[in-house]
DNA sequence: ATCCATGCAAATAGTTTGCAAGACC
DNA sequence: GGTCTTGCAAACTATTTGCATGGAT
């Protein structure tokens, strides 16, 4: 879910510190750092996203410590992974309810809509046994529009 | 979409091999057999998967024409790429109608649903310029389920 | 003070590229 | 025979791991 106002990102972020410390971890600076980080992100980040984010605060901050930041909180569930078309990405994951998103090609914000497919669906053999599923509408958002044609 | 008939394996296979043909490649034996691989699976093969299979009869194969053949069959639009959660992913484009997938998270075979959720949707910004989208299930096969409840 | 997290370096996995020798048309 | 494809080696990118030091509780 995007957060645009501040005390949004505030609650988010401080969400995510909770659930860090819940676990036992301690909460360094560059944890409180990823966790504003993803709070305030609108879209999906790359590790190198990341990675460059976290050096303008703590220029010493290296590869390997953001990696192992971003499968400890994606094995938490408190990060979405997903493959993009260039490669791996992470967001916040969506705390609220059941939703699915749009995907900007080009700026890779996200929107979420309500509608989902599984309430809808007929037609899945009786003798498959559904686990998850994945719906995600690829295309360019308002501001990416414009650019976008000139391709 | 699953051919599980050998003439139907034969026809996809030589369906590869004119794509190919038409596009001017060369037609060698790891080409046939690449076409041949991809004609007979069921599901979704790494490119590991791939080279191992192709080794069996070419001990020599490299990966790096593995890795080659891949990139230009996708290009070309006869595979489709996907990130699983075990990574990247080919498969044979099904060619006749648009259609989504169940995939089966043991084996990763693959059964085809006619059922679109964009010609049922509502809620998508007008705004927002659709391009594409996907919907896949996830699941265990009728095949799988057994193993799957003693995990 | 204890133990976890970090940074560094090196290792590993996955993928791509340059080039000479061989295969296809 | 000319050119495309292959195999080898090496380069490159992305990601992970071992270990000593520094930081959080």
């Amino acid at each position: 879910m995007a957060n645009h106002h501040k005390q949004d990102i505030e609650s988010t972020m401080q969400d995510i510190v909770k659930a860090m410390s819940a676990k036992g971890w301690r909460i360094t600076d560059q944890r409180k750092s990823l966790a504003t980080l993803f709070a305030e992100a609108e879209g999906f980040l790359s590790p190198k996203d990341v990675y460059d984010s976290m050096r303008q605060q703590y220029p010493g901050v290296s590869f390997d410590t953001v990696y192992r930041n971003l499968r400890l909180l994606s094995e938490m569930g408190v990060l979405e992974q997903i493959y993009l078309n260039d490669g791996l990405k992470f967001r916040a994951r969506c705390g609220s309810h059941h939703h699915h998103h749009l995907i900007c090609l080009q700026c890779e914000k996200t929107v979420p809509f309500e509608f989902c497919p599984m309430l809808h669906m007929a037609g899945v053999p009786a003798d498959f046994q559904v686990v998850s599923h994945r719906f995600e509408i690829f295309g360019y958002c308002p501001s990416c529009e414009s650019t976008a044609s000139s391709e």
